[in-house]
DNA sequence: TCAAAAGTGTTCAGGATACACCCATGT
DNA sequence: ACATGGGTGTATCCTGAACACTTTTGA
């Protein structure tokens, strides 16, 4: 596996993997504020600091495939909704004079899929705002930055927040996230009938009652068939999710090997 | 060179590479339509396709460098704006079983900049409608057609169609620009109010005539410095601009021969 | 019956649209 | 003088923001 001195290095074809940015609200924190799982670095560089879960990419399966399943390995999460970001490069990402490319994804999961996830020793969720006191590998700090602000400012109504909230909501907790991700304060009633009048919302027929008050109706996401939204999103969504699930399965059976080697991302250059 | 049967190649490191789609609009036509350069393939697969210009990443350079310094060595056209388009990858851009990555990028001239460019042989402008009779090798058109989408409805005012129509402009020339990028009708009176309302365009002071009715005000574009705009976007303006030709054309004299291989994009797969 | 949240109605300001109109110029 | 495009004014519509208000529930 040894390369050459740096100079030969630099001459190498790049070494490329997909990371991933998981976010979802953090259930604890009340007023709902976003977390997002990171893994610890089991190798050098950056050996004990935090990075977002990755994998390699292979030939058999799409980009969006390929990080879908390095979350999976790495996390056992299932997003449903993926998106790629942006593909970081460049020489400040060469570590040992390898260069190293990273084509970025940012996923969303419901506080339900969230929940599935037990807590292991080198994956653990981290609320937004307690990154900038941890060591974070890589650039890593500057991806999850970008994927906030997309994330902040990218966003459109519902889809976005529906997902980040879990498959039914009612229209409070949808407001709640909104102001979240936003950080802004939204009028609640005009907030109610915009969403509404965008014809993606339809009602469950089921009401949510937690207090001495009127209980709220329930709702979910119903997507509208026109509205593309974003060409090469990855939108996960019932019987799709199963599909790919199957296919992610089988290919797992077949070398699990390779699949654990996951949460290696960028660790083959180091390899001195 | 030669990797393995296809099995084999399943498990090697993905090639990757850049490619750029550049727009501008077609002089000739004058309503106004958008035409780009592609390049003749000299390689198999695809040998006498039309592809999009490409070539390789290097560590020691970014990746929005390597993409304009593929072009400038493909087509030598400098580009005032460079944007990450999206990374392809997947089974389906797997010619020969080797695994492939294209981080594409997509690029505005004006047509100014345009005329710079002598056509050569193995480059050529095409207008966006006859695309469709073209042989265009690997997923290229698909690609093209994602940046046509993108350049139509992300466009911000009055940016984009700024950089498309050159350094100075009348706004008219500026409106035809928007009608030919949106294909809708705008409203020319409204149209001038809201881009000198938004206060990114200047007066020269110059005048154009070209009949016998009231010359037109020129204008030039002026970004203000709030509005971000898009954080990895790459837009080459003045010193910038000349910083990064100086430091492109120091590495070009040092190993012309690499720089050569830009219109090579994928072709390193193929030398079966 | 009262607190608390669900849900509705109404007003208002600012932006976008449609289109009538005047202005400057070359022939 | 008149045709042609440059440029301005203005009525109207529509959306979103603000906020007062009514309804439904549990205690």
């Amino acid at each position: 596996m040894g390369y050459g001195n740096v100079s030969e290095r630099l001459k190498q074809p790049p070494q490329v993997g997909v990371s991933v940015v998981i976010l979802a609200l953090d259930p604890d924190s009340e007023h709902g504020r976003l977390w997002l799982p990171l893994v610890r670095r089991v190798r050098q560089p950056f050996l004990g600091c935090w990075a977002l879960p990755g994998g390699d990419i292979r030939a058999d399966r799409t980009l969006a495939q390929s990080a879908y399943e390095a979350l999976e390995s790495t996390t056992d999460l299932h997003p449903s909704y993926l998106e790629q970001l942006h593909a970081f490069g460049g020489p400040d990402r060469s570590h040992g004079g390898l260069p190293m490319v990273s084509i970025v994804y940012w996923a969303l999961v419901g506080q339900a899929e969230a929940g599935d996830f037990a807590e292991a020793d080198n994956v653990r969720w981290f609320p937004e705002d307690e990154l900038a006191s941890l060591d974070i590998a890589f650039d890593h700090r500057e991806i999850i930055a970008y994927a906030l602000d997309r994330l902040r400012t990218r966003i459109e109504y519902p889809d976005i927040a529906a997902k980040l909230v879990g498959p039914t909501f009612t229209l409070r907790q949808l407001h709640g996230v909104y102001e979240a991700i936003t950080g802004t304060v939204l009028d609640l009633p005009n907030f109610r009938r915009k969403m509404l009048g965008s014809g993606e919302l339809e009602e469950t027929g089921d009401v949510l009652r937690e207090g001495r008050h009127r209980p709220a109706a329930v709702y979910r996401y119903v997507p509208r068939k026109d509205a593309p939204a974003h060409p090469y999103a990855y939108a996960i969504s019932g019987s799709r999710l199963a599909e790919l699930d199957a296919r992610v399965r089988a290919i797992a059976q077949r070398d699990t090997a390779d699949a654990e080697r996951g949460a290696d991302d960028l660790s083959a250059l180091t390899t001195e």
